[in-house]
DNA sequence: CATCTCGCAACAACAAAAGTTTCGAATTCC
DNA sequence: GGAATTCGAAACTTTTGTTGTTGCGAGATG
């Protein structure tokens, strides 16, 4: 099953671009993000309908965070995007009567709202602020930094 | 992104196989998921193989439990079609060299594997048997019993 | 007005499970 | 021995959702 990366993309992008000054465009940041612009306008439309970011028109134009990073969980990026399913394993309701499928379904069903749960909160406790001192951290232990044009 | 119902439908089975006299075969299974027996047969050569199941040929043959309920765990269900990726959330590696990248799949990491801790754990401690009293309990308590031909 | 840039729609590519068709081979029944 | 069962395996097609692509329109800027 293919992998959605559209939060670790997202999470990556908002953190440059809070250390950008002006606006990126959706050109750059498809640089960065390895894709083509379109993917990238389609992905933060979600992200703008929520309030983090601004997105401009013309020359000079491109996506502005409208917020700090600190306002910003994982968690609320995820929602943006589109809440999408965390598990790619799921239950099947063959024979929804069937009281052998109701108890597998059930003891599957509460391991991953328990795994669902420990996700959230997760994600709702970090902030990209959070994300960013960490990666001030690992900044500061190596001699030769990152070079992309939007990494400064 | 389709969710993969094989672990679901795979304790559903093996559960109603242990309740039945003699093997049940690929066509009856089949009926019982909703599904063909090619698939049946598909899913159910991982369970053969990891030593859960014996297929037979030929008039009076299929499929028969080959250990006790309360020897098989959902855990070895799952490893036995093949460890499926239980998250439907990745992460991108676009710029491996991105330290931001790396602390933001750090933090997606750790949380994911946290999750999937859990779920080992709680896959690892649920027997079959387990799921079959689950399913007696349920059984006692209403009138109208299922009626599909794997049942009894 | 030329250029930049987003917005949107339509569509192709891709991946993985699921479903289907069609063989063959082994076993059992008559 | 022949017919009927039943699994095994290969080679498709279908399905579902992310990702990638192309093309055109509409603001904004200079
Ligand atoms: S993509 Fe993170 S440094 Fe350019
Ligand atoms: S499928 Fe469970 S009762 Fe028939």
């Amino acid at each position: 099953m293919r992998r959605d990366s559209r939060l670790s993309r997202m999470l990556h992008v908002l953190i440059h671009m809070d250390r950008i000054d002006g606006a990126a465009t959706s050109d750059q940041i498809a640089q960065m993000l390895g894709t083509n612009p379109v993917v990238v306008r389609r992905t933060m439309a979600g992200l703008r309908d929520d309030g983090y970011l601004h997105s401009e028109k013309g020359h000079g134009g491109g996506w502005v965070l409208t917020r700090p990073l600190s306002e910003i969980t994982m968690l609320d990026i995820h929602r943006a995007i589109g809440n999408p399913a965390f598990f790619a394993v799921g239950v099947a309701v063959d024979h929804p009567e069937c009281l052998v499928e109701q108890a597998v379904n059930s003891a599957l069903g509460s391991a991953f709202e328990a795994a669902e749960k420990l996700l959230i909160e997760k994600f709702a406790s970090v902030t990209l602020a959070d994300l960013a001192d960490e990666f001030d951290q690992r900044m500061a232990k190596i001699a030769d930094k990152p070079t992309c044009e939007l990494s400064r």
